[in-house]
Order: C-alpha cells, then sequence, then structure tokens
DNA sequence: AGATTTCTGATTTACGTACCTCATTATTTG
DNA sequence: CAAATAATGAGGTACGTAAATCAGAAATCT
C-alpha cells in the first residue's frame, strides 16, 4: 500500500495538521518541523494522491489556448483537436478557453496576452511569434504564476515551461535528406517556399534543410526562401513565377503553409517532374500525396500536441514534472502508404 | 457543475442506494426502476467520475504483459516500457506482471495464458502467435472476464478487445515505397529476410511489400522471404549466402528482428552499395542508420504501445471505450535525421 | 390471507486529501 | 514575568462514489 498523510504524520511524530500544512506550503511550521515532515515523505516515498486531491479540493485547470486565426488547414486542424478536448473537459477536471489572434501580428497577440487573468487561469498555450514584444509578455504572464507552454512553434528565449512541438532543424534536415534522395543524383535546384522568417520554426526548418543539402547533396542548389505568409494564393503566384522562371528546378520544399496554391501551381504545369516535400497533413496534401503530387510530408501530430499541452500544463500547475518520454513530438514521415 | 449520483436519484424519483445499484450492475432492482434511473442518466448527461470512483473502491488494475523472453533487442525494449509503466503504477493504479514465455512457441504461450486467475487479475496484453491455439486460450481469457490486448502481434479472429500496434499490411507498403525509391529505377532483386510467418505481423508486412513492388516498381523483383526466427546470426548466415549466390539483390527489407545479423553481413561485403529497409529503432538500428549502413527504419513506438495498452485494459476494466485517436499507433518512418 | 421473496429506501462508513476552526503549547518579545 | 505571537494539535466537513446493513414496502406464491 502506498502511504497516506496518515502515515506520514505517524512517522514524523507531528499531526495531519502540520502535515497538511508543509505539503501545501502553508505558513506556520517552524523549519525543523517542515524538515521532518519532509523526511518522512522522502523516508516513506510519499506521493500525493492527485485523484483524491482534486476531489478534495474541487480542483479545475483553467486553460486557455491562443491559435491564429484565418484559413491556415493546420491551424484550423489544431483548433479541432482543441474543441476535442474541451468536450473531454467534464472528465479531465479543465475548462479551457480558445482565443484567436490574427496570423503573424505580434502586437495582436501581445494584447491577447495582455488581457488573460491570472487569477482565473492556470495555463496557457500558444502558438508564438517570435518577437522580443512576444517573448516580454509571455514573461509577464509568468511572473503572474500562470504556467505557459508553446505550441507548434517555440519561443527561445522566453521563460515557457514547455515546448509542445517538434525539432524543427531536425525536421529541415529531414526533408532535405527526402528531396536529397527522390532526386536521386539529378543535379538541379530546390525552391524553399517559407511563411514567415518570424516564425522560429520556419527559421528553423530553413536551416536545417540547408545544412543537409549544402552537406550531403552538392549537386542541389537552393532557391529562396520565399516568403508568402503561409497565404495559399501568394503561395500559388511565386511558385508559378518561380517555376516559369527557371526551369532547373526540379524539387519543392514548402515548409510553411499554403499548401493549397503549391499544388494548383504544380498542377498547372503537369508536365514538369518535381520531387515535392510539404509540412503537415491536412485535406490538401492528404490528397496530393495519395494522388502522387507530393512525395512526402513531414508531419506533427497536432491532436498529440494539444493533449501534451493539457498534460503538462496540468502537471505544472500541480507542480509535477511531465512524463517527459510521453511528451515528445515525433517528426513524422508520411509517404502515400502510411497515411494514418 | 456537472451532476452527481444525489442529482441522478433526485431527477429519478429513487434513493442513491437504487442509483448506485443501477450504475454498478448490482441485483435487486425492478426493470421498470432501472429504466427510470437510466433515463434520468441520459438526461442529466451524468459521467461517473472515475477518479472519485476509483477512490472510493480503492481500485486497483492488475495487468499482465505476456512476452516473448530471448535476446530479441525489440522485445527488450518493449520490456523496458513496461518496467518504466510499473513504476508508475501507484500513480496510475495498476500493478503489473511480465510474464516471458520462449519465442515462437505457442504451446507455452497457451500454458501461461492458461494459467492466468481471472479473479486477481483484470487485463491481459500479449505478444501473440498466431496460432488457433492461441486464439483459443485467449478467448477461454475473455470468457472469464479478463479484458485482452494484443501487442504489437495481433491475432486476428480472436475477441481480444483491442490490438496495441501498427497497421503491418501498410507498414509491408510503406517499405516497399521506400526500396522502390532508394532503388531509382535500378533494376535488380530485392531479399526479403522475415522471421516467422506464424507471427501475422511479419505475414502482413511482407504481404504488403510484394504487393507495392508488384505494383509500383516491375523492375524489382522479390527473393524470399527468408525466414530466420528473428535469430541474428541465422540472419547473417542467411543474408550472406543469398548476396554471395545473387550479384543481382540490390535491396535488402527485414521485416523482422535480427537486425545485427543484417549489419554484420554487409559489413562484411562493404564494396556492395545496397538499399537498405528495416524494422524497430533499437540500439544496433540507431547506429546503422547513422552510419550509412540502412536507409530508413520503420517504427511503431513501444513506449506509445505499452502506455496505450495500460489506458485501454484500464477503460475497457471500467466498462468505457478508448479514446481511439489516442490509441492509434503511427508507422514511423526514420531517417538519420529525424531519429527521436 | 399469510408467508415468502424480491425490491427499495435510509443511513453509514470509507477512500485520500484539502481546508477550516478552535484549543493548546512553545517561543519570543517587551 | 506577563503578554504577545508563533507553532502545533485535535477534530470536523467536504469532494463523489462504493459498498454495506437493516428496515420496510411491494409483489409473488402457497
Amino acid at each position: 500500500m502506498r502511504p497516506t498523510v496518515h502515515d506520514i504524520a505517524a512517522e514524523a511524530g507531528v499531526s495531519l495538521a502540520t502535515v497538511d500544512r508543509v505539503l501545501n506550503r502553508r505558513p506556520g511550521v517552524r523549519r525543523q518541523t517542515v524538515e521532518k515532515v519532509e523526511e518522512a515523505v522522502l523516508r516513506l516515498g510519499y506521493v500525493r494522491d492527485v485523484m483524491a486531491a482534486n476531489l478534495a479540493r474541487r480542483r479545475i485547470y483553467p486553460l486557455v489556448f491562443v491559435i491564429p486565426a484565418g484559413p491556415n488547414s493546420f491551424m484550423r486542424v489544431l483548433e479541432a483537436e482543441i474543441t476535442a478536448a474541451m468536450e473531454r473537459s467534464s472528465v479531465e477536471r479543465t475548462s479551457i478557453r480558445i482565443d484567436t489572434v490574427p496570423p503573424f501580428d505580434s502586437a495582436a497577440l501581445v494584447k491577447v496576452l495582455d488581457a488573460i487573468d491570472p487569477k482565473n487561469v492556470s495555463g496557457v498555450a500558444l502558438v508564438a511569434t517570435d518577437t522580443p514584444e512576444v517573448r516580454a509578455a509571455v514573461d509577464r504572464l509568468i511572473d503572474q504564476g500562470v504556467k505557459v507552454a508553446t505550441l507548434v512553434s517555440d519561443l527561445p528565449g522566453s521563460r515557457r515551461a514547455h515546448f509542445c512541438g517538434i525539432d524543427n532543424i531536425a525536421a529541415g534536415r529531414t526533408a532535405g535528406n527526402l528531396v536529397g534522395r527522390f532526386c536521386a543524383g539529378r543535379p538541379g535546384r530546390v525552391l524553399v517556399v517559407a511563411g514567415s522568417m518570424k516564425l522560429s520554426d520556419h527559421m528553423d526548418r530553413a536551416s536545417g534543410f540547408a545544412a543537409v543539402l549544402e552537406a550531403d547533396f552538392p549537386d542541389l542548389d537552393i532557391v529562396g526562401p520565399v516568403e508568402t505568409n503561409d497565404d495559399a494564393d501568394t503561395v500559388r503566384r511565386a511558385v508559378g513565377t518561380a517555376l516559369d522562371a527557371d526551369p532547373d528546378i526540379i524539387a519543392i520544399y514548402n515548409l510553411g503553409a499554403g499548401n493549397r496554391g503549391l499544388i494548383e501551381a504544380i498542377g498547372a504545369r503537369g508536365q514538369r517532374k518535381l520531387a515535392v516535400v510539404a509540412h503537415e497533413v491536412t485535406e490538401h496534401s492528404r490528397r496530393a500525396l495519395a494522388e502522387g503530387v507530393f512525395d512526402a510530408v513531414i508531419n506533427q501530430d497536432c491532436g498529440h500536441e494539444v493533449r501534451s499541452a493539457i498534460r503538462v500544463l496540468k502537471a505544472y500547475a500541480d507542480g509535477l514534472a511531465p512524463l517527459s518520454d510521453q511528451e515528445r513530438i515525433r517528426i513524422d514521415i508520411f509517404l502515400k502508404d502510411n497515411l494514418p
């Protein structure tokens, strides 16, 4: 049987009330006594029964997800996953709110973050735009006791508790390896399409991709990255222009969103044989894979990311460390055969 | 506020005791009254608070994992993951036991399954050898009220509640696609190495692989599958013999274990350029990937599988349906760049 | 009708923790 | 040394459910 607070009280030779005060960091206990209790906790290997604790304190975890608005399919899937999590909220004792902000607008993001009431919110997960103002706003939240996790795109240099997302440098490297192999020694140029270099995930992918191409596939040269603000129509125009201008482009790596535009641009130039690697399994990219327009899609499981964010924020709110292994998000590679 | 048993009692106009009898399927309630209570449950949208319930009934979930003994790295990693889960057992209210059985020995497996006491075990997860006797033993367990999940290798035709593993036909197809692309149009033969055709996962992979090669890469012919009982030395000898005998082998797909033997056989014939795809990230395959001996490794996250098995068995023991999305195990593709 | 048997209600205790009040004992301060 | 303050103990209630007991009501059988 695992020990209970009663066992701790007996072991430490104090009353239940004192144990409770120590465990919950309430004042009114002498340092000596605190140590006695803490030793007893260690000796018996006591761990708080989180279920009983939550039951007793009628704990609910008010969480806020801050995600970009707009037509970006991936973000809409992410939103759907959050909505799905909201339906489990009564079971999981969470109370989840979604705040959407205009994409690529760090001022708006800061405003939303500053509007969060730390008294009624225990955790915030946000898709971060990597600017100093956002970093400052996040740190302000943290100073007010709110636990913060970044989602999809990290905020390096901030004090966020956790990043729920993939290693984007490695993702870029993976894309480089795939593009290189799919080109199979054929020399040429690779068009790189990005959303915005203000997103740390896009930055990282671009640099990982470039590093692999330079090191392992010297016959392939990079064109770009072209910035499109993740807008499909911009992607379509940019890719079209680039393909028409440069007949030596034999591969495309879209490290951002706007896959619909990419598919349209390629479709309009059907004769051309291109190796295409993109990110995120969505309605569009899934079809493109199945039809052979895309060769591979690199994916992050955003359902996993959302669930992970919730677990992590709850754990931190309880003062616990999350189970690191379970929270690592994989870099998925999807060919048409292993699509889920 | 979510409704409680008290609300149900009031709504149905019965006492708490009756509600309890209905909810826990205890006898002694008239059909009419049962219906009244069930209607009230539906009307109020009552869901049992699993935490409070477990607290009250001092619920622990005694689970048994039945896995193959022997040096198979993947199985040892699996075992390590189960051991890791055992350390969380006090928090997760589980009590986990591992039973190991000699590999490929369905008689021994049946014996172990039959030795499981249904009174003290609520769930069993097993790596199944696909034979009629095992199927029968599993169904016997199920008839005694034990929840059963298959792990890694499924048991088609049995009444197991859940399969914690990947779609192995799709995994084989994925391997076929990778091998085909890595050969880049070069004609030749592909050596297929398997563990045992008594494992449904190996069967499925072989058929998926063959289907893709036949359909999409007609220039590649299959040699094998060679059966090795997942023994590394057997793999080494078999691959060595095949390579020496047939200079047209340009690729190898090892759909079973024994990667160490494969690496040794390839290493001893260093001059030969081969596309190699194998399964499962282990110490050996990881190094082989990093060193360029393997080109890709298809993986199932066995940590995820173990955690999933536990969640699923607990859910079924509580009479709940598991959260299907979270329990789907992905077919991971690993290149050297996206190794976790 | 009376005797059973089958339901149902009322009430209680327990699970492990949180949190509250009130009383009591150390310890420090003036 | 008395007064003030800090530290601790004792005991209770609550969370939502499980499970048990016992008494009484209703249905069924003889």
